[in-house]
RNA sequence: GGGCCUGUAGCUCAAUUGGUUAGAGCAGAGCGCUCAUAACGCUUUGGUUGGGGGUUCGAGUCCCUCCGGGCCUACCA
């Protein structure tokens, strides 16, 4: 048994999540999670809200609250949809919970101590009608290259030039088009991550195997141009982890806070001292988590993300550990995804295109979701989502192959036996053929998961469900029934065990199905077939068994139609 | 501009890292079965691996070049 530390990227707090963010990092931390707990190991799989920042002050805004109750609602809802996904954290924590507060300071006074706090004076754009400082970007005005009238401060998306602020003709506030806007000195904390350079070059290079998307991302910002910059990580801003504080090394920096992306990677051990918090246990009970001199000696720490968080899991968060010069736990393995898109584009948020994350379970069961989206991950390549495509998938390997499956040895035992697992016959070659398949299968399905290679685990899933589908038509039951009662009854004994057994192996995908499935066949014995036959002898003759209700219902082809218009745009 | 990824059957993807005749699923065609959600099984059609050139006994895989798609480029997070 092992002791697995698992993160997904923190979702951001300023809305409701579309599926190219839930399958780039919850979806699959979740699949990997919860095959970790179904082999017996000892998990600890966090996530949270990331609630710091500018857009998050601009969500509140337009929604007229206070950001700390905007930001508190918002992680109720985000908490709520999580749920309802069947993402199975351990804890679902907030970047503003106290702990973060403190652990946030924590890692900035020690970061100082080590000398890797630079003070440097700024200019930036300060914006008299918004009443703050403004990110390059939220500031628009007409590009100086070709003229566009809508460019942003940190690039013209017309002719992708990249700009300065101060380059904009005519600048004025992208949030409420102000142009009285002034040119201000600002004070901000930098974190030398330059001179941790070397050190996680040599970490990068002496990981194994991970994800070439990973490796590449931290290579190109450690040794592009100049190499790896220092970051600000602190902003002007009044939401946030304040950066002047009681025992703070350094003066001055009232009404800043700290930068999202020093605080939010911080939340995950946050998050994991919440999560002790809520179970009333003491602190040594992260601590052994994340700490190596207090008992994470042993654990291996997984990460999943999108590739645009790469960076910062790569190198900005471990320099934060590493030059804290405290044993604090670095990831063993980041797992990236590139992009989901939606129909031939791109998700989008602000246009309403493609499904969010509460729309989709409002049409279907969050299983559909969980099977297509994980079946479909985008793990070489940006992979894309069309109604078609889902359906077709769905209906086939769900309905069809799997629910179909249920449904006709149920069926069939009911209607020839009873409701209860028929005794009497024995199991011969083909049975032994069979267990043998289902044995390759298993242990391909194992490694590819503990690879976390995601599509090829659903694909190896399918095939051990197809293996049963062939079974029954080789041995054919129904046949054998007319004849030999007694042989049917085995291979229906069989077959109702190999029901159960898909439970338990499919269950880190469709979580409801195999509860429901499990149910059905009156167990709740989820353990691990190590040895397959063992595994199907679970149900013995005379255990009752009800017949479920249909296990997945089939997407029709109006279905289909009427959603691919109303997931069109214009939310 | 620079960097990285990518292009394989109508569609979605594999191919043990240079090794026999490029494989699966879906879709299509044919046959079988009748327990089942018109489901299942078997067989089968379909490829100049984006184009061109090169290295090699051997190239989907390595090199060059051209064409297409995507991402990143440090103040969105």
């Amino acid at each position: 048994m092992a002791r697995i530390l698992i993160t997904s990227a923190l979702p951001y707090i300023n809305g409701i999540k579309h599926l190219g963010n839930l399958v780039g990092s919850q979806l699959p931390a979740d699949l990997y999670a919860r095959y970790c707990r179904a082999r017996g190991h000892e998990v600890m799989f966090i996530c949270a809200t990331d609630e710091h920042g500018t857009p998050a002050e601009l969500a509140a805004a337009k929604t007229g609250q206070p950001v700390a109750e905007y930001c508190a609602e918002m992680h109720g809802v985000q908490a709520e949809l999580a749920r309802g996904f069947g993402l199975s954290f351990d804890h679902f924590g907030r970047s503003s919970s106290r702990r973060n507060h403190a652990l946030t300071q924590h890692f900035a006074a020690r970061l100082a101590a080590a000398g890797l706090i630079e003070e440097v004076a700024e200019k930036q754009v300060y914006s008299h009608a918004d009443g703050r400082f403004l990110p390059d970007r939220y500031i628009e005005g007409t590009c100086p290259n070709c003229g566009h009238d809508r460019a942003r401060g940190d690039q013209c998306e017309e002719c992708t030039k990249q700009l300065d602020p101060t380059d904009l003709i005519n600048p004025r506030s992208a949030i409420s088009g102000s142009t009285d806007l002034e040119v201000r000195e600002t004070k901000h904390l930098f974190l030398r991550q330059s001179t941790l350079r070397d050190t996680l070059d040599r970490w990068i290079d002496s990981q194994r195997g991970w994800p070439v998307l990973t490796t590449s991302i931290a290579k190109k910002w450690l040794h592009d141009g100049d190499g790896l910059q220092d970051r600000g990580i602190t902003r002007d801003l009044d939401w946030g982890v304040p950066v002047q504080y009681d025992g703070a090394p350094w003066q001055g920096m009232d009404g800043k806070v700290f930068y999202v992306w020093f605080d939010a990677p911080i939340e995950y051990i946050a998050a994991t001292a919440e999560w002790a918090d809520a179970h009333g246990l003491d602190d040594s009970a992260w601590q052994r988590w994340w700490r190596e001199d207090m008992g994470a000696e042993d654990v291996r720490y997984v990460q999943f993300m999108g590739k645009d968080n790469v960076p910062f899991h790569t190198l900005s968060f471990p320099a934060t550990l590493i030059g804290s010069d405290e044993p604090w736990k670095l990831v063993d393995y980041i797992k990236s995804f590139n992009y989901l898109n939606y129909d031939g584009g791109q998700f989008s948020t602000s246009l309403g295109r493609g499904v969010f994350m509460d729309q989709a379970l409002s049409i279907l069961p969050a299983d559909y979701w969980r099977w297509w989206l994980l079946s479909h991950a985008p793990e070489n390549n940006d992979s894309e989502f069309t109604w078609e495509n889902f359906q077709a998938s769905v209906n086939k390997d769900l309905a069809d192959v799997l629910g179909n499956l249920v449904s006709r040895v149920t069926k069939f035992c009911r209607s020839k036996f009873s409701e209860l697992v028929p005794e009497g016959g024995t199991l011969g070659p083909r049975e032994d053929q069979l267990l043998a398949d289902l044995t390759t299968r298993l242990r391909a399905y194992e490694q590819h998961m503990e690879a976390m290679d995601v599509r090829k685990s659903a694909s190896e899933l399918r095939a051990l469900w197809v293996l049963g589908n062939e079974y029954l038509q080789e041995a054919a039951p129904w046949s054998a029934f007319k004849t030999d009662p007694e042989q049917a009854a085995a291979q229906i004994r069989l077959a109702l065990n190999l029901i159960r057994f898909y439970a338990v192996i499919s269950q880190p995908f469709i979580p409801d199905a195999a509860a429901r499935t499990m149910a059905a066949m009156q167990s709740d014995d989820w353990s691990w077939p190590d040895d397959v036959a063992t595994a199907l002898n679970t149900l013995p003759a005379g255990h009752a068994f009800t017949v479920p209700e249909v296990l997945f219902a089939k997407i029709t082809d109006d279905q289909r139609t009427a959603w691919e218009a109303q997931f069109s745009g214009q939310r």
